[in-house]
DNA sequence: TCAATAGTTTAGAACAATTCCAAACTACTT
DNA sequence: AAGTAGTTTGGAATTGTTCTAAACTATTGA
């Protein structure tokens, strides 16, 4: 019984991130659903390259880097996540594709949203002529006290 | 007359120059002062290290891509310098210290200031415990329009 | 003024993240 | 079932940056 609503909610979770991926026009491969799902089931995340790299691996997906770069910037075009760049080296992207903000642990590198509720920003000038604004990004610096550094 | 006006201002701009360096514990040595006087003299600019290395060679100034990294680094340590991160792969440094915020060129990559005059982020969050602002970033990213893209 | 020394510079190797490539593979169409 | 257009892949290539150890130079103090 309890298996049963497993296999239920089992095959409403693939037809969803299968209906998902239709709709932006991308084959619903095996690697791509096996990466959405990692992506977008569960919370909000903010992942690199690498890391969901490991994580597929580990749950026995075998998909090349290559592969998940290529998804990753896929998913970005369709607007299935976001790019967020904080620090050189590595690129992270966020499943979350609302409008918001970020808070970075500097020592960390971590990345945690700032729920954009209420936050604005005032006083800026307008776009410069010729360009439209893409987006508004803030970025909130954080300094970890009492640890080491 | 008009070149020994020149003289005058140059080596003043020299002494300030070599101030600085001393008041930071800097050595002034050719390839410091050389650089310090490429990113000061004159208005604020955002240069990569690629950047300011290809000036230097054009200006004459015999130095390493090494000891241009090195420099950027020690001087945004001595907070000569700002590093800025917009997108991966490049690092900028910007010459103005001052609080302030930027413009993004997508299209380009190229930074702009935002005189910080009024601008406020205003409904934020507090910081999360154990923590402490260390900087709010904010960057609009701007889309060229008319352009190919 | 010179030697000692501590800080700097450098070329080149090493590195890390990412992109590129061309061949093998696979989802979709007919 | 075959054709084809889109995907995946390992490995090589690229890019920006850091590391390293040897050569060099500014500073100090005799």
């Amino acid at each position: 019984m309890a298996a049963y609503i497993q296999t239920v909610m089992e095959t409403r979770r693939y037809a969803r991130v299968l209906a998902r991926l239709r709709s932006v026009g991308l084959r619903p491969t095996r690697q791509r659903l096996a990466l959405a799902r990692l992506l977008f089931d569960g919370g909000n995340r903010h992942v690199t390259a690498e890391q969901l790299h490991s994580e597929a691996l580990e749950a026995n997906i075998r998909v090349s880097l290559a592969t998940i770069y290529n998804t990753l910037h896929q998913f970005t075009r369709a607007g299935l996540l976001r790019e967020v760049v904080v620090d050189h080296g590595r690129a992270y992207f966020d499943t979350n594709t609302k409008e918001h903000h970020h808070f970075l642990f500097e020592d960390s590198g971590r990345l945690q949203d700032i729920p954009s509720k209420g936050v604005t920003v005032t006083g800026l000038p307008a776009a410069p002529s010729g360009t439209t604004v893409s987006r508004i990004e803030v970025i909130i610096r954080l300094r970890e006290h009492g640890s080491s550094q």
